[in-house]
DNA sequence: AAGTGAACCTGAAGGC
DNA sequence: TGCCTTCAGGTTCACT
């Protein structure tokens, strides 16, 4: 489920529990998730305090004191919530929990908070597509998942050059390019479908047919990148509003509840002004996709 | 090389 | 109610 901006969501709730806390104890309740826990997990976690919360695309990374990096990635189903072990002044789940069911409380991290409060932070993912992985720090640019990544599609390296980089002589649709990590890091599934729609293009649309250097091609590109950077931005601060709401609410965490202008609207009528189509699903490369005939070419 | 589809795993939702 | 099928926001691997 978690696109960048869930998972930067998911960091920001994380940051201010976690960020100076030392890790007292860490319950690891199977052997694997996608793949093995590495080896010496627990052990190499004990006793450690964490210096930094960061991420990078869609991995979470704690940075320790012992200079490992506990890199959590959510998969497709994984969760964190956060239980206060005495009188909670928040409520007990605060970051996207989907469902409450502890069977697939997977690993349990107890932590002292700076100010000595003892908290636990726990790792929930029913399907188990998430997985950790635990590397040094001078391991991480050249390892497997990290030296290979794209650009994060935040900030302004995201332009109309790289874009028409990116798509120059693609033969492949635009939505499995801008799905491509190598490419731009981070963007899902959900958030391609919403920025192709912003950039009224057409998801089935060859990459290399808008990499040009014409007037018109040079403005699909800047479109396009300011729609990806927009609708990711857009995206982070919803989560962010979301976080804030639910610590006055006993409600369910808002990032599930976004209204998209495409995505999961096969049927309905297409959001932009005057245009009057009607959203369709197709399949590509096996992924629904949601788009509007009418507006996007 | 590029593109597609299957696989990993569980749960939710819809049809009958 | 229950059984069956389909689908899910990610990634990797094997095949054409």
């Amino acid at each position: 489920m978690p696109e960048l901006p869930e998972v930067e969501t998911v960091r920001r709730g994380l940051q201010p529990v976690l960020e100076g806390s030392t890790i007292e104890k860490v319950e690891q309740r199977r052997a694997d998730l996608r793949f093995p826990f590495p080896e010496g997990f627990v052990r190499r976690l004990e006793g450690r305090n964490i210096r930094a919360l960061a991420r990078r695309a869609k991995y979470l990374l704690w940075h320790l004191d012992s200079n490992d990096i506990l890199i959590c990635h959510l998969g497709m189903s994984g969760s964190f919530r956060f239980e206060e072990m005495e009188s909670s002044i928040l409520p007990g789940d605060f970051v996207h929990q989907r469902s409450r069911d502890k069977t697939h409380d997977h690993v349990v991290f107890h932590v002292t908070r700076t100010d000595g409060q003892a908290a636990k932070v726990i790792y929930n993912d029913p399907r188990r597509f998430g997985f950790m992985l635990l590397l040094e720090e001078s391991e991480l640019e050249n390892h497997r998942f990290f030296s290979g990544l794209g650009i994060e599609p935040t900030g302004n390296t995201l332009n109309d050059e790289a874009i028409a980089g990116f798509f120059r002589n693609k033969k492949t649709p635009l939505k499995a390019v801008l799905l491509d990590q190598r490419l731009i890091a981070g963007l899902g599934n959900i958030y391609v479908c919403e920025a192709l729609w912003r950039a009224c293009l057409d998801p089935r649309r060859a990459a290399g047919s808008i990499s040009g250097s014409t007037r018109r091609d040079r403005k699909r590109q800047a479109d396009l990148a300011t729609a990806v950077r927009d609708v990711i931005a857009e995206a982070i601060e919803a989560g962010g509003s979301s976080l804030r709401d639910y610590v006055h609410t006993d409600g369910s965490l808002g990032y599930f509840q976004h209204s998209f202008n495409v995505y999961d609207r096969e049927g309905k009528v297409c959001l932009r002004d005057g245009c009057g189509g009607t959203i369709r699903r197709i399949v590509q490369s096996g992924r629904s996709t949601f788009h509007c005939p009418k507006c996007q070419r």
